[in-house]
Order: structure tokens, then C-alpha cells, then sequence
DNA sequence: CTGAAAGCGCTTACAG
DNA sequence: CTGAAAGCGCTTACAG
């Protein structure tokens, strides 16, 4: 392997000139640089980004931490996180923190120790292990989808009270009276926030909330489905998430009950397939791309040193419209 | 930040022995073993892995090139591996290449300056340049999906041709004989190897190969299955990717036709979505996870020096049979 | 077992 | 503009 000696002594110039010449920034004689580009192209060298990471202290590399990267949700994310990155010629490296916080925090330790310049963090917890660390070594969190506990710390959310208040709102204007709700985990910010829109539009409509707990999985998912629906005549059901909808199909298909007839449904998440299902899914879609987007453009301000105040982005859920809600397709309200 | 001097100053050692006591393989006396912790614990202090990965010359870090994250496919072989390399202590870049070989030369080079351990690559062309730079540098390369043009990569791939095969003469059996066959890109090696297959089936059966290329996308997929459906009397089509079913479902529901009466059906991958459909659709799966664990093991394997001569892994699809194809569900043959 | 010293491959004040 | 020198924070033969 050439090094930028051995370059220096094949251009018969100091390796610091070699330096300056690839770094670009300084001028240097013409005829040296030029001496010096050949002798780089003669020895094929590549610098070795480890020394220069270690003499500058600093690298290029961001670090993304998100729950599981087989969820399409972040592999959206991580892709468009990536795509910033990579126009600014920084290096991403992922991690799955399977939503514990353990792991977690085994992985914002790495990442402090690889002298990462940010981190875009979907956090398993509110305070994980390890923030502090990071605002000791100066790297910018960008929290994405949860807050985090940690003042100095960006975040990009989405208004879920919202969206399952606007959700509720619109099954009620169809004249449901009986709506179910299909919850996640109460335990998590998500999962509260949902059922807060969802409880809060029941009860200004003074209707009496149902809530069952999904545990945004498909299995638990199904039960809440069955459990909605033994109870009683409920006629809607807002889900709060796509894999629970899966569940919720299941329940239907097992009782021959169809959507919108016998149960109107409106979900969280307008995954790929929504669209193709009969009837296809009216959703509440998250605006991911565009999050990812301005999480990339926060990290990067805070790492560039263009802004020291914390900002917190909201976002808000696109209701799509389609027939599982009962709606006549290509007919839609504002939500 | 404190450093290792910090920490043997505190403990009255050298930063020799810190190193040692950190590094754990040396045998260092307990009391200054217990002393150098001490100082550790008290200072905080945490080991710089710049300076230890340039001091070393290794890094404890790999690289996954694939076409595109949010691929479904590709998203759950990147998890896989970085399970494994986050089991072994061991950090994840991911590229996207979007199959170009530009960028993914790009990032053959990033990956070789910041002297990655190792590569699984999804090759965008089957001789990317880069390859024999990372061969020089003595890092290894494990191909994933297609072969590459080196004779000291690894490569874990998939017997395209026989899925194709294997579906095509499962419809012949099931008695049709006008088959289309909706392609891919048919200079990529995934798309002529399926093509292959079904051609392979249809000719030794005495039937005309249909063909029609959808480019392994939703609206090209749609328009080949157009073709076919115009050009004449085909009851059954196999389609080589999950992309183009889904535009050959459009086609399908724009003519109000149904699978599996008008028209049987098979496709190359089964995503989460192909069950919930109606009918569910019968599919080639890639046993992705599997293909992904070898990979990680290959790698590691090279990583680790346990092994030197190549391994190229070749795996079957397994043919998921469900309604589309005109099955009765629950019942199906061997493949 | 332990420490002084060299060195990984760069970059960058500093002096000229 | 250019070079000699120091140094980033570690690790590891080497000598004791």
C-alpha cells in the first residue's frame, strides 16, 4: 500500500505539500501539484481515511438507530436519510434496536466510540441510556417519530391525535355511532397519543369510547377485532396500525363480515398493499419520506454548526380515502 | 474527553498497561488491574476506537451494497447481517446503489478507504469496478442475488431458472397450455435466467413460449400482461417478480377479469401482502433470511481467515401454492 | 509483569 | 508557497 510518503518521495516533495494538494483547500505551485497528481495516479494511492479521521478528530459518518429496518416505515426512512448522507459525502451506519433499551444503548455507546458526527434516533424509551454522552461529545440526535428527553435534542413527529381525532371525526359524519378502536401498546407515546385523538373526538361527539389493546401486533390485533365485536354492534373500527389491520382482516374473513357493509374501517400506516386489498384501505398516511427529508436537513444544519436551538417539526397524517371507510371511491371531504 | 494518559496518570501506570488491562489479553497484576479500573470508572472514560482501529489497522466494520433499502427483500437481508455483524461486535454501512453501476463504484471506493472488513455486495453489474481494488486491499466480497466476475468472491444466490421452471410446468400440470410468461429486464442475469426457466418448461412440454418483458416494474408489468391477454387466449401467466403482479392485477381488474378462473397466476416473490389478497396468491418464495444468514456466515468466515478458497451457495425457491394458480388451498404437490 | 518508545498515516500550526 | 516537526490516541514489540 503507497502512503503519503511514499507518494511525497516518488513527486520529491514533502508530504505535507501532498496533502495540500489533495485536500484541495491551499494553493500550491502548479508545477509541484501537478508532480504531485501524477505520482498519485503513477501509485494508484487512496489516502486512508482513518488517519485523517483520527488527526482531524473528526469523521463522516452519521448513525441511524431505528427499531427494526424490515419495517418498511424505516427502511423508508433510513433510505432517505441515506440519500442525504451520501450527496454530502458522509457514510450512514444502521442499527436495530428491536425497541429495547438495552440494545439501544449498546448502540449509542458504538456509535459515540466511532466518533460519529449525528445520529437520527427512534427511541425505544424517552431517556435512553447513553444521551447524555452524546451532548457531552457534541453529536446531534435528531429524534424521529417519539420525543426524547434531552432539551438540546431536534425532533420530527407526527400529530397522532390527530390523525386518529380526524380518522373518528369522519366515521362519525358518516353516521357510525358505534366506533371501535383497535389500540397499540398505552405504554408507548404512539399508542397513548392514538387512543387520546381517538377517546377525545368520541367524547366531544358525546359517544362512549371502546377501546381494545392490539399491541400493534397481528395476532393481538385479531383479538381486539374479536373482542370489539363480541361485545356488541360496534359498526366502525379506527386500527393504529397496519399490522393490526392485518388482524382485523383475519376477523372479518373468519366471520364473513365485510368491509365497509358490515364494519367500516379506517387504519394507520397506507402500506403498499393497501391499495390492493378489496376494498382497498382507507389510511391515515404518514408523510415519511418527507420527515426523513427534514430530519437529514436538521442533522446536517447542527452538524455544519448552522443552528444551536432545538426545533421540534410536527407533521400531520394524510387521511387517503378509500372504500373500506365506506366512502364512494374518488369522492372525498377534507379531513 | 479524557484519554488514556488521563487514565494512567490517575492510576499511577503507565498507558501501556491501561491498554492492556483494557485490552484484556495480557495478564497485568490485580491490584493495578483494580487501579486502572478505578480511574476508568472515575473519569469515565471510554477508548477511542479512531485511534485503535488506525494504530491496528483494522477496523471491526462492514459494508452492504444493495440496490435499494427500501426494497422489502433487500431490507430483511441487511437486518439479517447486521444481526450478525452487531453479534460479533461488528458495525454496518449500508449503500444504495439504485443499480447503477456509478454509484455503486462510488461506494466500493468509500468502503475501501475506510477499510471495511468485508462486503456483501448485490451487484449491479456482474464486473463492478472497485472489485479488484477491494481484492488488493485483501477484503472480502460475498455477492448476494447475482454472481460477480471474480474468482475469489463468495456467492450466495438463488436457481432462478428452476423457480421458473418448477412454476411453469405446475401450470402445465394443472392442464393449460397457452402460458405467457411476464419477464424482467432481460440483460440483467436474474431476468434472462427466468426467462430461461420458463422457456426451458414450455419447450420440453411442446408448447410456444409467450414472452413479454415488464421491465420488473408495476406499470411495465401491467402493459406486458395487456399484451399477452390481447395477442390471444392465454389462461395462465407466471410473472417474474412481485413489482409486475401487481400491475398485472390492474390489468385484471381493469378488464374485470379474476384469478384464478380467467386467469391462472404465479409470481416470483412472496410479500407480506400475497396471502391477504383474493384470491391469495400462489408464489416462488426466496428464502431470503437463510440467504442472508449464509451470507454474514461466508463473510465472517473469510473475516476470521477460517477459510480461503471460494464458495458460491445456490438455493431453491420454495413454491408457496395458494389460489391464484387455481389450486385448492391446502392441497398442493411437490414442486 | 511493566514501562519507554516507536509508530499507525495523516494534517496543520509554525517558521522560513 | 513549502517543509520539518509535532501530534491525533491508541497498541505492541522490545527491553528489563
Amino acid at each position: 500500500m503507497s502512503t503519503i510518503k511514499t507518494v511525497a518521495a516518488r513527486a520529491g516533495v514533502s508530504p505535507a505539500t501532498v496533502s495540500r494538494v489533495l485536500s484541495g483547500s491551499e494553493r500550491v505551485q502548479p508545477a509541484y501539484r501537478e508532480r504531485v497528481l501524477q505520482a498519485v495516479a503513477d501509485l494508484d494511492y487512496r489516502p486512508n481515511r482513518l488517519a485523517r479521521n483520527l488527526r482531524r478528530q473528526v469523521t463522516e459518518t452519521i448513525g441511524v438507530v431505528v427499531s427494526d429496518i424490515e419495517n418498511p416505515h424505516f427502511a423508508q426512512m433510513v433510505r432517505a436519510v441515506e440519500d442525504a448522507a451520501f450527496a454530502r459525502g458522509f457514510r450512514v451506519l444502521v442499527c436495530n434496536s428491536d425497541e429495547t433499551p438495552e440494545k439501544q444503548g449498546a448502540y449509542l455507546e458504538m456509535l459515540a466510540a466511532e466518533r460519529v458526527r449525528g445520529i437520527v434516533l427512534v427511541p425505544a424509551n424517552p431517556a435512553p441510556d447513553g444521551i447524555a454522552r452524546l451532548r457531552d461529545l457534541g453529536i446531534p440526535v435528531v429524534a424521529f417519530d417519539r420525543m426524547v428527553d434531552d432539551a438540546t435534542a431536534d425532533a420530527v413527529i407526527v400529530d397522532n391525535a390527530d390523525g386518529a381525532l380526524r380518522a373518528t371525526r369522519r366515521l362519525i359524519a358518516y353516521g357510525h355511532r358505534a366506533i371501535g378502536f383497535v389500540g397499540g401498546r398505552p405504554d408507548t407515546q404512539t399508542g397513548a397519543e392514538r387512543a387520546a385523538g381517538y377517546v377525545a373526538a368520541m367524547t366531544e361527539a358525546r359517544l362512549e369510547p371502546r377501546l381494545a389493546n392490539g399491541e400493534f401486533r397481528i395476532d393481538r390485533g385479531k383479538l381486539a377485532a374479536e373482542q370489539l365485536l363480541d361485545a356488541g354492534d360496534v359498526t366502525a373500527l379506527v386500527v393504529a396500525n397496519n399490522l393490526m389491520t392485518v388482524g382485523v382482516l383475519q376477523a372479518l374473513r373468519a366471520r364473513r363480515l365485510r368491509a365497509p357493509d358490515d364494519l367500516a374501517l379506517i387504519t394507520f400506516d397506507d402500506p403498499f398493499w393497501a391499495e390492493l386489498l378489496d376494498p382497498p384501505l382507507t389510511a391515515l398516511a404518514q408523510p415519511v419520506r418527507r420527515m426523513a427529508d427534514a430530519a437529514a436537513r436538521l442533522l446536517f444544519e447542527r452538524i455544519s454548526g448552522r443552528r444551536d436551538h432545538p426545533r421540534c417539526l410536527v407533521f400531520d397524517f394524510e387521511l387517503r380515502v378509500r372504500r373500506s371507510c365506506g366512502a364512494v371511491e374518488g369522492i372525498s371531504g377534507a379531513g
